[in-house]
DNA sequence: ACAAAAGTGTTAAGAATACACCCATGT
DNA sequence: ACATGGGTGTATTCTTAACACTTTTGT
């Protein structure tokens, strides 16, 4: 580590990587193996070697770490670039962070990991570096990205109903949402489409099911929320 | 070239800073004095040092470049990480850059380039690298922060008429607005207020000025436009 | 008196909000 | 028959959009 010869700070990339699970939001973190911080856990992500770009790194350490397709996420987009990970004793460090979004991934232990799991948002635990502040500024950024373009497509099954829809955006923005108005709205928006299926789902009327128009990320002309 | 040290990409920064000159959106270019590119304009940029943060670097080159303080900007945020410049020989590279608002800005030629100055958007001639793109992306990003915060407050003098606050809108957005609805919304928004001064200048009513409440970044509950 | 930009108000259409009951099913 | 979540409409307020004339000044 003394008698560096590099001119130029190391990149690293990293990705947070949402879905929802009993519609709750939830991140994707991975149990370290190596130092620093050992043993905890963090967001997946590892340094950029020469020979990729930015997004084939991200895919490859995401496979890596957590057996977890990059290409098999809904959405996937650049976060933020955050300078050096606070407490990395290897001097500066450059981290381009992506953020995705999912269905029905189901990680796993690797080579390189000891563990890989979904956390819902609240049980997250004790993560290294100050990974907590990065999975707070992407729920932001998921926050507004819902309010203009149709990202919520990516977290929901193909056929989805009404309550499951609005259940997911009050999971993501963290709020109730009325009934009504909220249909009224968003089938105005034309993002969606009734089809000819129900949900039959207990002891209640059966629940009409929807489908995206689009299933690729478009922006609204009006906003959302 | 060959028998390189590094083990991950280079890191480089970039800046793209747009002011109004005339009523109009102007962005900063420099002279390229080496290769690649030689004697082509182009955003200033350069490599970062191990020993500077990314804000660090664009401040201490952009002034090497231009003469320009990063500090005496309105508004700076961070744009977008690029991958590899297109072109650039020596392998892999990445590029951090930002976005700048900014007025009174006189840049000057220095050791490190031939010339600088600021380009009316339709005049900015053929660019090293892509940054043709990377201009048409910071502006498609200025459009939309302007929707969404006080940022227009960083292109104009602290002191200024409602119609100039129009006319810089329109610039950024390029497209026309109706005046008495722009002055009703605008106010609405709570963003500033009356000063008891007047702008004279030329055969006509003299206009009202105004200020900003805040010379600082705020996000608006209500979007604009 | 004229030219030039500043300033101002109303109406109509659309969007947002608040709010409560009936429907279809399984047990 | 009851419990459960699915499904629906109206009235009010606020926001947006369209649109034209008067005011104040300098020459």
């Amino acid at each position: 580590m003394q008698d560096d010869p590099r001119k130029t700070p190391e990149v690293f990339v990293a990705a947070v990587i949402f879905q929802l699970i009993d519609n709750e939001l939830t991140v994707l973190l991975t149990q370290r193996q190596r130092d620093p911080f050992n043993g905890l856990w963090a967001l997946p992500g590892g340094l950029v070697p020469l020979k990729e770009t930015l997004l084939q790194a991200t895919t490859r350490i995401l496979h890596e770490k957590t057996a977890v397709k990059l290409n098999q996420l809904g959405v996937v987009e650049q976060l933020y670039t955050f300078d050096t990970f606070a407490g990395n004793p290897n001097g500066p460090t450059v981290s381009v962070m992506h953020l995705g979004l999912g269905k029905d991934i189901v990680p796993k232990a690797t080579p390189l990991s000891r563990h890989s799991q979904f956390y819902l948002l609240k049980d997250v635990p004790e993560l290294a570096f100050d990974h907590s502040t990065k999975i707070d500024f992407a729920l932001q950024r998921l926050r507004s990205k819902l309010s203009y373009t149709n990202a919520i497509f990516a977290l929901l099954p193909t056929l989805f109903t009404m309550s499951q829809l609005q259940t997911a955006y009050e999971a993501v923005l963290g709020k109730k949402l009325d009934k009504r108005n909220f249909r009224k709205k968003f089938i105005s928006l034309g993002l969606i489409q009734q089809t000819s299926e129900y949900h039959m789902s207990g002891a209640h009327r059966p629940a009409r099911l929807y489908k995206f128009n689009s299933q690729t990320l478009e922006y609204l002309t009006r906003s959302f929320d």
